[in-house]
RNA sequence: GGCUACGUAGCUCAGUCGGUUAGAGCACAGCAUUCAUAAUGCUGGGGUCGGUGGUUCAAGUCCACCCGUAGCUACCA
C-alpha cells in the first residue's frame, strides 16, 4: 500500500471558554480518523490551536481584569490538558496569537493585495460612544421592529424570527456599556470573494465536500457571493494589518491560517518535515479539515479562495459534522447537559465517550443525539459484556491450566474470517462511517462469544483427555480478541494499550493482524475495562447544572424598588376571549386576550384550577410588555396574573366591574 | 418567511438501483449455562416505516402537500 502523507486539523476552539461535549465530539472524530491512518502505517500529522483573537476574548479579559494574553495562555493550558486526558493525539496544539501566524497571515494578505483582490470600502456601523468601539450585532440589543419584543440582538429576533439590520432595532443599546449606539463611518478592507464564485462552484463539486454540504453551499453560490469584510477597527485583540494603522485582521481571517501556523511550528521542531511539501500548490500530500456544519462557509468558501489566490494548495477534503444534542435537545446549562470536558473526567472514563460517539458517527452532517441511558447500556453491553468478556473468559483457562501459554495452532476459520473483515472495516474508517465500524466489530465479538459457547471449554476441562482442545479453543478466543482490539484501537487507545500488556505483545497494527499468536506467553489477566455505574452519570449531570442567571434577580426580589422600576411593567386589563386546552401540556391553557386594540395569545399554567369554558368573557390583568416566550406549544405573548400555591389553589386576578380591556394598571 | 436536512420497534440505528414475509443491537419475556467483571448462548413478543394523496404490476424507498424536529438565512462570534 502506498504511504500517504496527511495533515489533519480540528476546528480551533475559542480561547474564551472551556472545552465541552461539542468540542469533544469533533476532536474524538478527528482523533479516531487520525489514529486509524497512523495504524495503517501512513504519515499523519494532527494539529490544532486555540482561536485566540476577537472581540469576545478582549471583553472577557477585561471582565476578569487580566490581559488578553494572560487569558489565552491560561485557557490554552486548560484546553490542552482536557484534550490530552481524552487521549486526543494532537502533534501540536498552538495558538493563533503566535509569531508564525502573524507572519503567515501577513504573507497571505500581501499576496491578496498584490493580486489586487483587496478593496477598501467605507461602511456605516453602530458605534458605542462610551466604550469607543464598533459593535457587532451580538453586542447590540433593542426592541424587535416587527414584533416589538424587547432585549433582542442586532441580527434577528428570537421571539418572532425576523431578521433585520442592527440599525432597524427600536431603542438600541450597547450590551457592553448600555449606551445608545450611534452610526459611524469607517473604512473596511474587503477580500473580493465575488470574483471567485465560478472558481468555488467548481471547487465545491470536486470531491472536497460531502454532497449535502455542497448542495447547501450552492444556494449561496447561485445567489452570487458578496465581498468579505476582513478588517476590524480598534479596540480589537488581533494582528494589525500591515501598511495600516488602526486596522486589524478580522478573527476569521487569521483563524484558518492558524492551521498552517500550528503546522509550521511543528515543522520547526521536527526538521524532517517540510512545510512547503504540504502547502505548496499541487502538493501530493493531503490536508483534511474536520469542522462543524456551522462554519462550512469559512472553510469551503473563504478559505479555499484565499489559498488559491495566495498561491497555496487548497484542502483535500473538508469533513463537516452536526451538533451534539442530549436527550433530543440542545445542550443546556440549566438541565445539566452542557457538559464540560473537565466535569466528565471527574466522573467517567474518557473511553466510554469515545466509544459511544464512535458508535453514532456516520460521516454525515446529522446531529448526534446522546441518550444517557443508552450510553450506559451500550457501553456496558458492547465493551464489557462482549469484547472484554472474550479475553476474560479465556484467560482463566490459559493462565491456570496452561501456565499462560497459547497453543501452537492458529488456523481457526473464524479467525480467518475475522482477519478478512479488516478490509471492510478499514473502508468504513476511511469514510468516517464509525457507526459501521462499530457494528461490524461487534458482530465479530458476538461470533467469538458464540464460538466459545459452542465448544464449552469449562465442560471439556473436566475431561483430562481433552486438555489440548481446551487450550486450542481459548487460544483461538484470545487471538480473536487480539484482532478485535486491533480494529478498536483507534477508538479505544487505552484499552488497546492494556490489552497489549495483557497479551505481552508489541503495539498492535493493522498490517500485523494476520500474524496470530502461537506458543506465546501471556500475562495474568486483569480487568481491562469496568462497567459504567449510572450513579456516576447522574452525579456528572448534577455537577453540570448551572442555576440560571436569574439567581441575581431572585436575590434582589425582596429588595425595595422605586417607582420607575414599577413603571417598567406594563400591566393591562384584558378580556379573556377564548381559552382552550393545549394538547400534550400538563398544566397549560392557551388564552386569547383582548387588550382593547389588539389580541394576544398567552399560555397560563392554570389548567389544574380552571375549566377553559369558565374563563371566557371574564376580565383579568396581564403583563403586556413581557418578552414573548417560545414554548413547546407556541409563542406566549405575555402573562396573566394569578396568586396561590398551585394545584387547585390558583386564583386569577379580576378587576372590579367597570374596568375595560386595554386600561393600564398603575 | 425562505432554504436544507431529518422522522423506521420502548431506546439507538441499518435498509443498495423501487422488487419476496422491513432488519440489527440494547431493553423486555422464557429457557439453557455458570468459564467469564451478574458476563454468555438459544428462543420469543414487539412496526399503519410521521400523515394524506399520487406515480407504478410493485413504494420505507420516487413525486406533491401537510405535521413535527433541527440547522442555515453570510460583512455574525
Amino acid at each position: 500500500m502506498e504511504k500517504r502523507r496527511l495533515l489533519v486539523t480540528s476546528a480551533l476552539p475559542n480561547a474564551n471558554g472551556p472545552i465541552h461535549l461539542g468540542h469533544l465530539m469533533e476532536h474524538i472524530q478527528t482523533d479516531i480518523w487520525v489514529r486509524f491512518q497512523r495504524e495503517q502505517g501512513h504519515e499523519c500529522i494532527y494539529v490544532c490551536a486555540d482561536d485566540a483573537h476577537g472581540t469576545a476574548t478582549m471583553l472577557q479579559a477585561q471582565e476578569l481584569n487580566i490581559t488578553p494574553e494572560e487569558l489565552i495562555a491560561q485557557m490554552q493550558e486548560e484546553h490542552q490538558r482536557d484534550f490530552s486526558d481524552f487521549k486526543i493525539s494532537h502533534d501540536k496544539y498552538h495558538t493563533t496569537h503566535s509569531e508564525e501566524n502573524k507572519t503567515l497571515a501577513t504573507l497571505i494578505y500581501n499576496r491578496l493585495l498584490a493580486a489586487e483582490q483587496i478593496q477598501v470600502k467605507s461602511i456605516n456601523q453602530l458605534y458605542d460612544p462610551e466604550k469607543k468601539m464598533f459593535l457587532a450585532d451580538r453586542f447590540i440589543v433593542g426592541i424587535c421592529p416587527r414584533c416589538k419584543a424587547s432585549n433582542q440582538y442586532g441580527d434577528n429576533c428570537e421571539a418572532c424570527g425576523a431578521t433585520y439590520d442592527a440599525t432597524d432595532l427600536i431603542d438600541p443599546q450597547s450590551k457592553i456599556s448600555g449606551a445608545k449606539p450611534v452610526l459611524k463611518e469607517s473604512a473596511h478592507f474587503f477580500f473580493t470573494l465575488s470574483n471567485f464564485t465560478q472558481y468555488l462552484k467548481t471547487w465545491t463539486r470536486s470531491g472536497t465536500l460531502q454532497e449535502q454540504v455542497a448542495n447547501k453551499l450552492s444556494e449561496w453560490l447561485d445567489a452570487g457571493l458578496q465581498d468579505w469584510d476582513i478588517s476590524r477597527d480598534p479596540p480589537y485583540f488581533g494582528f494589525e494589518i500591515p501598511g495600516t494603522t488602526g486596522k486589524y485582521f478580522y478573527v476569521w481571517l487569521d483563524a484558518p491560517v492558524g492551521y498552517m501556523a500550528s503546522f509550521q511550528n511543528y515543522c520547526a521542531t521536527n526538521q524532517q518535515i517540510d512545510f512547503d511539501d504540504f502547502w505548496r500548490e499541487g502538493s501530493d500530500c493531503e490536508v483534511h479539515h474536520f469542522i462543524g456544519k456551522d462554519i462550512v462557509n469559512f472553510h469551503a468558501l473563504f478559505w479555499p479562495a484565499i489559498l488559491h489566490v495566495s498561491g497555496f494548495r487548497t484542502p483535500t477534503r473538508i469533513h463537516a459534522h452536526g451538533f451534539v444534542k442530549v436527550g433530543g435537545l440542545k445542550m443546556s446549562k440549566s438541565r445539566g447537559t452542557f457538559i464540560m470536558a473537565r466535569n466528565y473526567l471527574e466522573h467517567l472514563d474518557p473511553e466510554y465517550l469515545r466509544y459511544y460517539f464512535a458508535a453514532k458517527m456516520n460521516g454525515g452532517v446529522d446531529d448526534i443525539d446522546i441518550n444517557l441511558d443508552d450510553f450506559v447500556q451500550r457501553v456496558n453491553a458492547d465493551l464489557v459484556g462482549k469484547v472484554v468478556n472474550i479475553a476474560s473468559r479465556c484467560a482463566g483457562f490459559i493462565n491456570k491450566q496452561f501456565d499462560g501459554r497459547l497453543s501452537s495452532q492458529a488456523d481457526n476459520p473464524l479467525l480467518t474470517e475475522c482477519i478478512n473483515a479488516g478490509d471492510g472495516i478499514a473502508e468504513h474508517y476511511e469514510n468516517c462511517d464509525f457507526n459501521k465500524v462499530v457494528r461490524d466489530i461487534m458482530a465479530l465479538a458476538d461470533k467469538a462469544n458464540q464460538f466459545i459457547d459452542e465448544h464449552k471449554p469449562w465442560v471439556m476441562s473436566k475431561d483430562s483427555a481433552r486438555k489440548n482442545e481446551v487450550q486450542q479453543v481459548c487460544s483461538d478466543g484470545l487471538n480473536l480478541f487480539r484482532v478485535i482490539v486491533t480494529y478498536l484501537k483507534p477508538i479505544l487507545p487505552s484499552l488497546a494499550e492494556k490489552s497489549e500488556i495483557f497479551l505481552s505483545i508489541a503495539p498492535l497494527s493493522w498490517a500485523d493482524r494476520s500474524n496470530s499468536l502461537t506458543e506465546h506467553q501471556i500475562n495474568k489477566f486483569q480487568p481491562l475495562m469496568t462497567r459504567i455505574e449510572s450513579e456516576k452519570v447522574d452525579a456528572m449531570i448534577e455537577d453540570s447544572i448551572e442555576e440560571p442567571e436569574e439567581t441575581d434577580t431572585e436575590q434582589h426580589a425582596s429588595e425595595m424598588i422605586d417607582i420607575e422600576d414599577f413603571a417598567k411593567i406594563d400591566l393591562r386589563v384584558v378580556r379573556i376571549v377564548a381559552a382552550e386546552q393545549v394538547e400534550g401540556a400538563d398544566k397549560l391553557l392557551r388564552l386569547t386576550l383582548d387588550l382593547g386594540d389588539e389580541t394576544r395569545s398567552v399560555f397560563a399554567g392554570i389548567k389544574s384550577a380552571y375549566q377553559p369554558e369558565d374563563l371566557v368573557g371574564r376580565l383579568s390583568v396581564m403583563v403586556a410588555n413581557l418578552k414573548p416566550r417560545k414554548m413547546r406549544f407556541g409563542v406566549s405573548e405575555g402573562m396573566v396574573l394569578a396568586a396561590g400555591p398551585g394545584g387547585k389553589d390558583i386564583f386569577l386576578l379580576e378587576p372590579h366591574a367597570g374596568a375595560s380591556p386595554g386600561m393600564k394598571v398603575s
